[in-house]
DNA sequence: GCCCAGGAGTGCA
DNA sequence: TGCACTCATGGG
């Protein structure tokens, strides 16, 4: 068991899990258990110190991205004048986004697409028990989430049986491509160029591609457009566009480099009717 | 029964 | 290029 703590004003479970980057969680004891490609770790928090467990502490630290100052980044966003985004940083400043593994978020946001946030943890969940090795921590039982391959030779079937409709096909034919091409060649590659390759793969459209390259591949100059954000951009920013690319344009030249924590701020914000 | 959910593929003008 | 239509499924 390896242990480590970090200053909870800038590091929150709660709103770090429930922000809809990451569908591999459970409420555990006094926190959550956390599932990540092939590890788990308990985290918890009693408002002053957040404490993470797990047998690989270099792994989750840099999942949960604790390398990086949240204070400067949290502070940025109150500068724009929006009360719904100082709202949010105020209220989220615990608020992280998470360095996640890139095949398991091209998956999970394949899956994510017109369906919502609590049947997507059910459907990946039944995928993980279905493909994946059982593991056990902390006298809990864990899936891990499953390789390309085994994915890859599934089956539409089984994905039908796992609860994920028309986007059956989708999964079969992104993990045999990958399966065949791998992915490699996409870590290098700018956000753009990252994109536009994502955009390739059958079942990523825009918001998915957005979602994969900034929780995936860490492009933090990525912004998703959804139903919520579309609703922010009109309630809260006045805009008059209902494309999401062109929605997605405009926050991106608004916030640069910081436009992936906007976006999570603004998320967890609406969602949360903060 | 209806509407909605972290949308995208397809066909047709 | 733009736009309407369609796609499974479960929760509210």
């Amino acid at each position: 068991m390896e242990k480590f703590d970090y200053d909870a004003r800038y590091f929150n479970p709660l709103h770090t899990l429930d922000c809809g980057q990451i569908f591999r969680f459970e409420q555990f004891k006094e926190g959550f258990f956390v599932l990540s490609r092939d590890n788990a770790c308990y985290v918890h928090s009693d408002g002053v110190k957040t404490v993470v467990e797990s047998e690989n502490s270099e792994y989750f630290y840099n999942f949960f991205d604790l390398a990086r100052d949240y204070s400067k980044i949290n502070g940025e966003m109150k500068k724009f004048g929006v009360p719904l985004l100082s709202r949010s940083a105020e209220i989220c400043s615990g608020l992280r986004l998470l360095n996640q593994d890139a095949e398991e978020m091209i998956y999970s946001f394949i899956i994510s697409q017109n369906n919502n946030i609590p049947r997507i943890k059910g459907i990946i969940s039944r995928i993980c028990g279905g493909l994946g090795e059982k593991r056990e921590f902390m006298g809990r039982q864990f899936f891990t989430f499953p390789s390309t391959p085994k994915l890859a030779a599934a089956g539409v079937k089984f994905f039908k049986d796992c609860g994920c409709g028309y986007r059956d096909s989708f999964l079969f034919d992104t993990s045999n491509r990958i399966k065949k091409e791998g992915i490699k060649d996409l870590y290098p590659l700018p956000s753009a160029e990252l994109k536009k390759r994502l955009l390739t793969y059958k079942g990523i459209g825009g918001k998915v591609a957005d979602c994969i390259a900034l929780f995936g591949f860490s492009k933090r100059d990525s912004f998703p457009v959804d139903t919520w954000l579309e609703k922010v951009y009109h309630d809260d920013f006045g805009g008059k566009e209902s494309d999401r690319n062109k929605i997605s344009q405009y926050f991106c030249n608004l916030f640069g480099e910081n436009s992936g924590y906007a976006q999570q701020y603004l998320f967890y914000g609406k969602r949360s009717n903060l």
